[in-house]
DNA sequence: AATTCTTTTTTCGAGCAGTGAAATTAATGC
DNA sequence: GCATTAATTTCACTGCTCGAAAAAAGAATT
């Protein structure tokens, strides 16, 4: 059984989790700000920011270093991270590109390695030994943040097998049922995470925009595939096993047009830049998907259905359609009180907007409770790397710092 | 925004309600298999007994109540629930039928009222002069336990507001709209809550099967209606807006089969009794429903698909695949290691079975993780009573009890 | 019948984290 | 230089858990 008694440890590492929390939500705070935000007394400030301090957790910043907005008596102390005290390695697998970035303890950038993808990449290096070479790469070229190196963190697509530890079906060639998360942290002497890149859009979005911070959100991503991610009260929905949150593989249509993942009738089939294209050009849907789409193509379709062209705005419609009766039936099940959509579809929103709001009037649960906010977030900003770097290091701060003696 | 703070106050409640929650788990235990249970240290479960003895919520069994088998030591003393500390009131309303159950703390049932329910009766009598006149018979028929009374509990059919204390929609008449849980919290100044009744059923099959106490499953109604609740790792998904879950309006086939809720396609407009047996007499799908399908009509119909009735066979044939999709589209979104259907339809699982495995076998996330565990509960002893019962019994645990003084 | 085991439960002192109130610190404004 | 203001720290106290030791209550043994 999991030790779910409460005692004066589980206090510390939650008040200690509390002010973690805070700084990495607002950035450097003073102290009087910290018990504002937290809820906790002065004193328990004082005492907890005396020992995060001690352990280099934290530090004061410099007076020069805050904007003085001063006003009359004592001027505040801010604090903040310690950049310097530990580090992260985060790997971005793509279909058609892997990036490793490492990152300091304030979530800075500090280097960052990008490799195409092919399809046979993973075929003719191991996984384990692709990610290896670029991680030590990256440890070679910055020795100071490699020996404070705590987390590898890796985005991926696909379904992970219960564990969180190996991919038991991936759309990146030759990845799945490979114990590259295991192999890597046995190596590197590291905890390793894979984490679903829809899931991190969810927790990205949240860093979006702060109205988003605690509300519940359903987060579509859609591109070369069509991937969702949700939060429930700013709460990320689903560690592990549970939440194999494949929504880009929803059945749309039983018996409809070839997945890329062999299925028939997914929600991705119709809605990612392959199956647009397939629709727009009138291919057949049982015809075998595009193993990649170059962006400017997708592009130049997205400009064709604007300008007008019957096909290019029908097949956005179709996509469109799938996308709204996919939201609808998850409403049926979980009812977010905003949706967005991101990825480089988001530019084609327009075009999808009226046939994504036909389906979802046909849902009993928008019908009373009426549609929900369905937003299109063009500049992404990249929220994958976001969400992965903000996951990590909140990870870093709940387990290993707000619980250090 | 919510205190999150722990102190010494937070470790109190959270450890009482440990020991709250052992006993209403497991029955009554001594002192020593509390340790055990709970993982508290024997000092901790003496002094936290102590207070709840002392407050009267628990209290030593009666050496005779115990039945004894006896080893060297000295004796266990059992501490279980003060039966006579408070009671809950418990509503369980559907479309052809109202109950209204008094338990003790114990979760013994004291009284019951049960009232046909027809489509004028809401429009006759207000539902809160309803509720209110047979809750004051209750009480006065029991005066012992009416002088305890803290909860008010109902089960209810539809979707409910974003506060959780109204029905925006429901299959019972005139029921959606009325203020009368607010109305009837006033009146009796007692907490009332409203609670899903699919959402019951998932707290319910937690305690028809220790094995599913911790896991993650979903549980079906089929009947009258169709519906879901889920838990997540023994957790009840969602409280108040977000899990909103209508499973059973679920998007099936678009502009398909027209529904008691008005929809077109949903899931119950196949599932249901009505559905089937629409289906069964080939009624046109746009037929409007009937209203309500007498229990022998609906078992006469299984008993005919059972003997080879081409027409019945069909029609279950129809339900399980509209199950067995909305199953399938569900695990996109979330993915439970079981499923279990429950309620009159159980009966029919296995006219639905190969339906319902099909099309779960054309979901992606089945074929990499294999097939759920789909199982029928006939013999549902009662799984709305009971999850609304040790709901709200619960609910007293953790909020009266564990935080007094 | 007295003594020895065995198991359950309570007692006791220590340790720890949080709190409010009061004191201290470090600037500003006059 | 001194009053004013706002941020932090100090201090005395509270409440909770814990481990170890003691007490309690029968069973087994002599």
């Amino acid at each position: 059984m999991a030790r779910n008694v409460s005692d004066s440890d589980s206090v510390r590492r939650q008040n200690r989790g509390l002010v973690l929390g805070a700084l990495r939500v607002q950035g450097p705070l003073s102290r009087t700000a910290l018990a504002a935000g937290t809820g906790l007394s002065h004193a328990s400030i004082t005492a907890i920011t005396h020992d995060l301090i001690e352990q280099q957790v934290i530090a004061e910043l410099e007076p020069a270093e805050r904007q003085d907005a001063r006003g009359r008596g004592r001027p505040a102390t801010l604090v903040g991270f310690n950049r310097h005290v530990s580090a992260a390695a985060l790997f971005e697998l793509d279909v058609n590109r892997a990036r490793l970035s490492l990152v300091d303890y304030g979530g800075i950038l500090v280097d960052r390695i990008e490799t195409p993808i092919t399809p046979t990449t993973f075929a003719e290096s191991t996984p384990t030994a692709f990610l290896a070479d670029r991680l030590r790469q990256l440890q070679s070229r910055n020795p100071v943040e490699a020996s404070v190196l705590r987390r590898v963190a890796i985005s991926v697509q696909g379904i992970l097998d219960r564990e969180g530890q190996s991919l038991r079906w991936s759309p990146i060639a030759h990845l799945a049922n490979k114990p590259f998360a295991t192999e890597l942290a046995a190596e590197f002497a590291l905890p390793v995470a894979l984490h679903k890149r829809g899931r991190l859009l969810a927790e990205g979005a949240r860093w979006l925009d702060p109205a988003l911070h605690d509300a519940s959100v359903a987060t579509v991503f859609v591109g070369s595939t069509v991937a969702m991610g949700m939060t429930f009260r700013g709460q990320i929905l689903g560690r592990g096993d549970e939440g194999a949150t494949e929504f880009g593989h929803m059945n749309h249509l039983p018996n409809g047009a070839l997945c890329r993942c062999g299925m028939r009738g997914c929600i991705e089939a119709y809605a990612s830049d392959y199956g647009v294209l397939r629709t727009a050009y009138s291919v057949p849907e049982t015809a075998p998907p595009a193993p990649a789409v170059p962006a400017q193509q997708y592009e130049d379709l997205i400009a064709r259905a604007e300008a007008g062209d019957r096909n290019a705005t029908h097949a956005f419609n179709v996509a469109g359609r799938a996308v709204g009766f996919g939201l609808s039936r998850m409403m049926a099940v979980f009812d977010p009180s905003h949706i967005l959509i991101v990825g480089p579809g988001a530019r084609a929103f327009g075009l999808m907007q009226a046939e994504i709001n036909a389906a979802l009037a046909s849902a009993l649960i928008c019908r009373v409770n009426g549609l929900p906010q369905v937003v299109a977030y063009r500049d992404e900003r990249e929220p994958v790397f976001k969400g992965l770097l903000m996951k990590t290091l909140n990870e870093i701060d709940q387990t290993d710092f707000a619980t250090l003696a």
